[in-house]
DNA sequence: CATATATTTTAGTACGTCCTAACTTTTATG
DNA sequence: CATAAAAGTTAGGACGTACTAAAATATATG
């Protein structure tokens, strides 16, 4: 008989770790390539080894398929949990930046805990009292309840050449310190960029974003997606 | 060292679980008498043996001391965590109630996993939102930040004699049948209620509620709290 | 292509939490 | 007050999750 843990989330038998794990394979794995044992591990700030053991236990439960020394993939199932549980994160942090006066730079690490905790009612009522929105606060679409999600892959900045104008969609929302520093920029979603110049060799990138210039580093670039504006 | 569990609440290194043990010493030992073993494990749905470990644990972090073969009682620091937990619980249930549209008797469940994982910050901005209420739907006093909170003992429906006319202050939030029991004969917090007869040897107690006349057995009557109307 | 480096897995251990079964202590009762 | 019943503890084991160290495999490079 599986362990029954007594404040576990309502939704599923599955512990909050491995929902982690889960989302982590869903985000790693997204073209082609298996999610790789080591990106697994700095995502979420385990050993490497705890990664092959966890990876055995979902594949024992049938929420992944792993190629030995290769990396793991979602099962269908496993792809069920994670965009179940991308939905309640993108949710939540809708809700906490619209309704409890959050900054937006600052509520991933808040929404990463509650994801577990919310029941399924809870976050269709917060999504409710939103008017149902399609995306969050950073611009990534949210899941619809029934699993789906725009998965359109996107250009990131670093990709686009000189002289290329776009409109921000999307960025990362891991890192608080890194969306202050694009608030600063006024990179936010929605808002235009022109690649102005690139230095050689992977240097910096001159953007031009609201008639101001700004040098940005590749890295930084490559974390911003954008939908190139064709005029 | 201390093992540290990625996705445990950012208030305190402490599980949930733990806290829940607090929690629940907290509520059994308000009356002088430490809280006892049994009494524990019925309440968080776990097995004496499992109290009996459990509380070791919490003595040696200092948050509880033991008697043996008696019960636990908290100390201060213990006191300190059950009492922001409860805090949280109760400000999770107002918010619930007042902001999300949920029952009053179906907040229970979803504010006590949420308790282990809301940071302070959310739950302050909840508090503020609601305009930092007193008490919670259930009528319960919610503990302030610094952990005061009125512990004045009230007496129940069933300590009541007959003729009596009292003011219902709150009643227990744990199951949500009986709330929606107490609901359909007009028992709220603020309601006023009349003891109109009471059968021998603890027999049901006849109440007047908005004019109506209501059988309630004891052990009912004993999870309502009110406080006498002088007059 | 052989070997060095990087990646991944296995083995062994720890800790928090739970359980059942057996034992001990307290309490209640004839 | 002796003994039976109730309550509590200890012993031993399981599971999920983590770690380190060592072994195995894959990749990269001279």
């Amino acid at each position: 008989m599986a362990t029954r843990r007594v404040s576990e989330p309502s939704h599923g038998a599955l512990t909050g770790q491995a929902e982690d794990y889960l989302k982590v394979i869903y985000e790693k794995a997204q073209g082609g390539e298996p999610a790789a044992t080591t990106a697994i591990a700095t995502a979420l700030g385990v050993a490497p080894a705890s990664v092959s053991g966890m990876l055995q236990r979902l594949a024992r439960l049938g929420l992944v398929r792993v190629e030995r020394y290769r990396g793991a993939r979602l099962a269908p199932a496993g792809r069920t949990v994670a965009l179940q549980l991308i939905r309640r994160h993108r949710i939540i942090e809708s809700y906490l930046v619209t309704r409890l006066g959050f900054a937006w730079d600052d509520v991933h690490a808040e929404a990463e805990r509650l994801e577990h905790a919310a029941s399924a009612e809870l976050v269709e009522r917060m999504a409710a009292a939103l008017g149902h929105p399609t995306e969050d606060p950073h611009g990534a679409p949210i899941p619809t309840a029934e699993g789906k999600v725009d998965e359109r892959r996107l250009q990131s900045i670093a990709d686009l050449p000189v002289g290329a104008t776009a409109r921000v969609v999307r960025m990362s929302d891991r890192d608080s310190e890194f969306l202050r520093y694009l608030a600063t920029l006024g990179v936010r979603p929605g808002a235009t960029v022109k690649v102005a110049a690139r230095a050689p060799f992977d240097g910096p990138i001159t953007l031009t974003v609201r008639a101001k210039r700004h040098q940005v580093g590749v890295a930084a670039a490559a974390r911003v997606f954008v939908e190139a504006k064709t005029r």
